[in-house]
DNA sequence: GTGAAAGCGCTAACAA
DNA sequence: TTGTTAGCGCTTTCAC
């Protein structure tokens, strides 16, 4: 080896915080600011605690790591001294060094001509519980909002080293995509449905027993027509919309193609549709609605047009978003268990980057029965 | 100087990296796989590129960053190499290396007794706007959830250079803890009220006039039994009681403190609150409730009391939150600029980075009218 | 039990 | 225009 400490000693930067931290005790005399800012001063790192210790910053690495190699005193000493002066491990450095990662992104794809948002408060509910299984396994999160149409951007995320592995939120219609990166070894998860030739992990609800059992529910309460709301180029609209079909077939109830209406979102597509209903004098005694928010849209919709909800037109919602319950008439919805497949979507998205290949989750659903749902059917003027 | 090029010949994991990426063709015989997994492969780093390019690695560090030393043939050739290869530059150790920092995070304090989520509506709304202020700014967004008890875990975030700064939603009845914040030092901004002896930095609407328009709104509809609902405790609450306060007295309406009532977010105190009212008999005519969520609860619970809104009780709201619109009946509400405040709020906290101490942001809060309030009182039996 | 030194993947001053 | 080299803040062998 060529180099002995001669490194060391030719780091003039070393010398210089060592001089600046010296002097900080005396008033700003030989240290001149070139600006009038505030002296927002250098962030402390380990060469200043090892120097204030009075040992080598290799021991206080190893005190604040617990290491057991560290003599019990120093290790002492040396957290105190950190504590007191608030100083924590450089993460980016501490990554670079160990080559880990302990980010996880999370992407919310949005659709440019804003189908869904961020803020629905499905998807928000799985952030929230993303956060939580994210904390408890000491990892943080990255979120980032992706354009629907620019899931490529994906890979970047993992690529740079900013994430160790990406938890999309919403498959869409992007199936296709999806797969493209997943063949690309993006270390990806995705809350969505489970569709055949997947080449990548997925954690979502049962969306046909879900559709089955709104439809079921309907059914038993001894509605005949029921109207589909929802927009089946998304899978797991589309899984929800088989429910629904292979039930109305186990009943031997024939199916109306035009009681199936392609609704996207709170942007007023629901009031379209019911509108559409009513004017062409399309009879329908009840509604099963792919998402909570349709069927808040859908029953403000049917109001409007004098129809109330549970008498004329029972409505069965799904997601069961906080405000299920608390909307007037509370809603019959199709609950998911949300918080499980947080910790589902992690535990998945950390093996995939393990380099294994975890098996898609598919969780139960659930009716939760409530007022929009509640009474029998009055007859129709 | 003495060490030459000697350095990059003792660095065997260069030697071992280059001899791993040219037996990549031939298939897995001279790599002998030590497990079962599939090869997760070596992350492509900028050596790899610049060997394949057959030019330096500082020459496609150069042409990756624009630098206009680099002549244009070669760019050319290492950024589409580097596209095909989906290469992107670690971020981590160009942050390392440069010193800087893209990443920005956003605390959402919750109360470990649940007062309110991360899922309150209108905080979300903030997260994505701020979201959409960061990505413009090309900046990252890091989401972490703190107990509110534990703010001082904010300062960790900085500190450990996870990120810059942080953005805190929700001020809460922290003031203190972050002052304390602030004092050490700490980049923060905060959304909320601006307190006097205040050492951070906050964005928020003006609260007091949101406070005052609600209640000029009600007392202009003949209303003078006037309820309050909400958590004083929030200095943003408090604010809006103020302008309540203040538009009572300039009427000459006297204020009754049994309608003011300290009630907490969706776990069904607005239902106790109204069901205290009505079961000691205190009369009243309508409500401000200092978030839409309170209004809702209130107006579930009206309803159960056989009290009709507006007819009965007038109730307005605060945020206009997106259902807003879409209850029933809709909402009469406030609402806050939240795609300004967010970025305001980037703003704010970029400048609090560089060292600059940004003026505290009080953003105007506007009514918007809708049924909740629409037509006038009818007579109580 | 502690210190010296190398190097994680990158950028930039300096040299050529 | 390109290559050489040092070093960002940290962890971890290897010596002592």
């Amino acid at each position: 080896m060529i180099l002995t400490s001669k490194r060391a000693a030719s780091r003039p930067d070393l010398m210089k915080r060592t001089q600046n931290r010296e002097s900080a005790g005396k008033p700003a005399v030989a240290a001149p600011r070139h600006s009038g800012k505030p002296p927002r001063p250098q962030k402390l790192q380990m060469g200043d605690i090892a120097r204030l210790a009075g040992v080598d910053i290799s021991t206080v690495s190893r005190a604040l790591n617990g290491s057991s190699l560290v003599k019990d005193a120093t290790r002492q000493r040396i957290e105190e001294l950190a504590r007191s002066l608030n100083y924590s491990v450089n993460v980016g450095a501490r990554n670079l060094r160990l080559k880990q990662n302990r980010t996880i992104a999370v992407v919310v794809p949005y659709d440019a001509t804003a189908r869904q948002q961020i803020s629905d408060p499905f998807f928000v509910g799985i952030l929230g519980r993303l956060a939580d299984a994210l904390t408890d396994r000491d990892y943080d999160m990255l979120l980032s909002r992706v354009d629907a149409e620019r899931l490529d951007l994906i890979g970047e995320l993992a690529a740079s080293g900013r994430a160790m592995g990406v938890i999309l939120i919403g498959q869409w219609h992007r199936h296709e995509q999806l797969n493209q990166l997943a063949a690309a070894n993006a270390p990806i998860v995705v809350w969505g449905a489970h569709l055949p030739q997947q080449l990548y992990c997925t954690v979502g609800s049962d969306n046909i027993a879900g559709g089955a059992l709104a439809t079921e529910h309907l059914v038993g309460l001894g509605r005949r027509r029921i109207a589909f709301f929802g927009d089946i180029e998304f899978p797991e609209v589309a899984q929800r919309f088989e429910g629904y079909r292979q039930t109305l077939a186990r009943h031997g109830i024939a199916q109306d193609p035009q009681l199936v209406l392609r609704t996207s979102f709170l942007d007023g597509s629901a009031q379209q549709a019911i509108s559409g209903l009513v004017a062409r004098k399309i009879p329908f005694d009840s509604l099963f609605a792919s998402s909570d928010l349709l069927a808040i849209g859908a029953i403000t919709a049917l109001r409007e047009h004098g129809l109330a909800t549970p008498e004329d037109v029972a409505v069965v919602g799904y997601d069961d978003i906080e405000l299920a319950r608390y909307y007037h008439p509370s809603l019959t919805t199709i609950r998911q268990p949300v918080a499980q497949g947080a910790v589902a979507l992690v535990d998945a998205l950390l093996a995939v980057a393990r380099g294994e290949r975890p098996k898609p989750t598919v969780l139960p659903a659930e009716l939760i029965v409530r007022e929009s749902s509640l009474s029998k059917s009055r007859p129709r003027s």
